[in-house]
DNA sequence: GTCTATATTCCGATAGAC
DNA sequence: GTCTATCGGAATATAGAC
């Protein structure tokens, strides 16, 4: 827990790395590059942390808490359960950046890292749980067809997120993210019993 | 067009260029490692090359032929329209090992580069819409229901794959791209009309 | 065509002054 | 705590012998 005073040089530190990681990845993101945009001196580096990895560990685990936040705010909000997937689907992206946890997992360095894939592990377990969650929700509720798998849905509602982000940074067009999600939800939409169509 | 004899020395380096490019990616991989691999010198690789990103090119290239062929198979295969989505979603994969074209999507310098994403672009191009025919001649066959717009259910189909790897290279574990996979599926089956529920 | 030798720059880290 | 100076090694490319 630092201070959460004015950034501090540690804080400044962490952040650059944040933006760098997600725009270069583990490999393209150089302690060279993380002063520079930090705006301190080698020494401050080294000072607070014992290298590159373990800034980059600080770094991922800021980011992936903050994604967790930001996915909570729709899972945990009003409305039916298809309301809460849609919120979360539809959510405001940078869609041409890309997920800043999903670009971690093509990095050699570190998926080959216990630690630091360690973070990426649970975020994306915990969000596949907590959307599974949701769907179990509104099965119970009657909501959702009975036929429906928590679990694989929630998969695949993940999957679609992170497949858009790739299929987008391909074409250099949020297109192809925006019709990936449309086509997930008029999917699921069809998964809706009579009587919960009376939203969406 | 090379001699197709027994792989020469320019081949020998595409070859090793691709297998590099998928497991490093293009910042990882340096032009001292895929000459180690290809067994050859330094002077081979700049004749046959102007350097790193021309060669590359021609790796990418190779890459997005040999997926186009393999999905192609696939999808122009036998059986309904469900039939032939479910046989690319299941069709074997090296899951832990990523997309091979998915994973230049997370390289700055290929992204920025408009010769070396066109080939990305031209790739899942085609594939949504290689899927999206299939959709479309499946509702004209009266197998699926007419709710369904093809092109935005080949995105999320398109988008369950590279995600699926993403969620499976976090967790290191295949487990949740068969997941998405399994739950995409069974939302598609959900689309059938009765008379074509004869298989799957 | 293919090789080795070399050039230049950057990488990640350490040393030590202030 | 923060800075600059420096190290050993790798990246990408060029030169020039064979």
């Amino acid at each position: 827990m630092s201070t959460q005073n004015p950034p501090d040089t540690r804080e400044r530190l962490i952040r650059s790395t944040q933006e760098l990681l997600w725009e270069r990845g583990y490999v393209g993101t150089s302690p060279k590059a993380i002063l520079e945009r930090a705006g301190v001196g080698q020494g401050s580096m080294y000072h607070h942390f014992s290298g590159k990895s373990a800034l980059a560990l600080a770094a991922i685990r800021r980011t992936a808490e903050d994604l967790r936040r930001s996915a909570e705010e729709c899972l945990g909000g009003p409305g039916t359960a298809y309301d809460r997937i849609a919120a979360y689907l539809r959510r405001e992206r940078q869609v041409l950046r890309g997920c800043p946890i999903g670009r971690m997992t093509q990095d050699r360095d570190v998926v080959h890292s216990p630690e630091l894939r360690q973070p990426l592990d649970e975020l994306f377990g915990w969000l596949r749980g907590r959307i599974a969650e949701v769907l179990a929700e509104g099965r119970r509720r009657g909501e959702l067809s009975a036929a429906l798998d928590p679990a694989a849905g929630a998969a695949a509602v993940a999957a679609v997120v992170q497949g858009g982000y790739v299929l987008a940074r391909a074409a250099d067009d949020a297109a192809p993210f925006d019709a990936a999600v449309q086509g997930v939800l008029t999917l699921l939409a069809a998964q809706r019993t009579p009587a919960a169509r009376t939203t969406g």
